[in-house]
DNA sequence: GTCTATAAACTGATAGAC
DNA sequence: GTCTATCAGTTTATAGAC
């Protein structure tokens, strides 16, 4: 309250306490769960005292909420600043996956606590509504295709059902991606299965692929 | 102790305490997560007190082991126990498929437990090992696509790469059935898109297929 | 086996000094 | 802003009567 925006005086330089005990408590709901990882194990991963979570975000649902506005606000951008180019459907859609792909495995953590509370049990989280985003990347994917079948690329068929085969291959290698042991599937093995499935979906096949 | 097996006196017919604890159980661990629900909840929600769940399953934890290995065992059941036709290669995938879906469909609160464990956050549960099953369904998928690249009736390709689809497409239905609002994709529906996927699959497609 | 009563530890949260 | 100290409520778990 008394100043704003100056120097720190103790802390070591550039972090703020604030965005460690952001940091910590990203990491331990993720490993832990909402319910499981408690005030105290925040406070002690990120190096601080309890009175200092109060202080900045009121209590411990108030940090959750502020960690998925943020981490939300950010799929949100990812998912508005696709495509640009005007290249071919199956381009675009590769383009789209990978773009998201790696956007969850650089935020994975995030990611991880989404889907869980997500498709699972709320552990006692204040609610946060993820079905937008699962709703918007779908309609994109679904777009593609339908552009991609009206302009003669892929074959004409029932794009809902085709983009629930994309979507699946996609929610596989995130989840895979999620996992915190072996990630068995990673960004070019994603694009080579697409690459597949998007060959068995296009008009002519193997007469100009390359495989 | 003293009697083993006789007739309960004063609880209603055929409900064991011991049963009602652990369908309570698993219903609230399957939806408020398992450090997030508390014994109370559960003996609460089983209608009787706490000494008795402690008396039949000695702590949280061994509750929730007990829980899991009957679970697991089930679906050890249902993975050995499929295929038993000689059909095509298509169809037993199918079969495959759908048996497993109607498995999940009506044990939907262990599963949507044992996914958000297994690619989510530990919650403070005792260690499960559920690699083991998603490896076999795995296999068992790519043992019949590769016997059907073996016999003809699909096009030679990466097995593994094909694998991966079929086990999305799997994957997205299970959760989006496993989600307790709005249950999108139901088994026809599954089974359609399968359809679909692996008449693409097929070596000479649009000529024998029913579209 | 099932209960009442209660212990012992933990959890989210705050008062108040600096 | 950050700390020490601490509280009130909850949670797991048990002792002991019936």
């Amino acid at each position: 309250m008394t100043m704003k925006k100056g120097k720190t005086k103790k802390r070591n330089i550039e972090s703020d306490s604030r965005q460690q005990i952001l940091d910590g408590a990203l990491k331990l709901f993720a490993h832990k769960g909402y319910a499981a990882a408690t005030v105290r194990d925040i406070v002690d991963a990120s190096g601080i005292t309890a009175p200092s979570l109060y202080y900045y975000f009121g209590n411990k649902e108030g940090l959750y909420m502020e960690l998925m506005q943020t981490h939300c606000a950010r799929i949100d951008q990812a998912l508005e600043s696709h495509m640009h180019t005007s290249s071919s459907a199956k381009e675009r859609l590769k383009d789209l996956v990978d773009k998201i792909f790696l956007h969850v495995a650089n935020d994975r953590d995030f990611f991880r606590l989404m889907f869980t509370i997500y498709y699972g049990p709320s552990q006692g989280a204040p609610y946060c509504d993820f079905i937008s985003y699962h709703a918007k990347f779908h309609a994109a994917i679904k777009k593609i295709i339908e552009e991609g079948i009206a302009s003669g690329e892929f074959q004409p068929g029932n794009s809902g059902h085709m983009t629930w085969v994309i979507r699946g291959v996609v929610q596989l290698a995130m989840e895979e991606q999620i996992k915190e042991d072996r990630k068995i599937i990673d960004r070019q093995g994603l694009q080579k299965i697409l690459d597949m499935l998007l060959d068995r979906f296009e008009r002519l096949p193997s007469v100009n692929g390359k495989k």
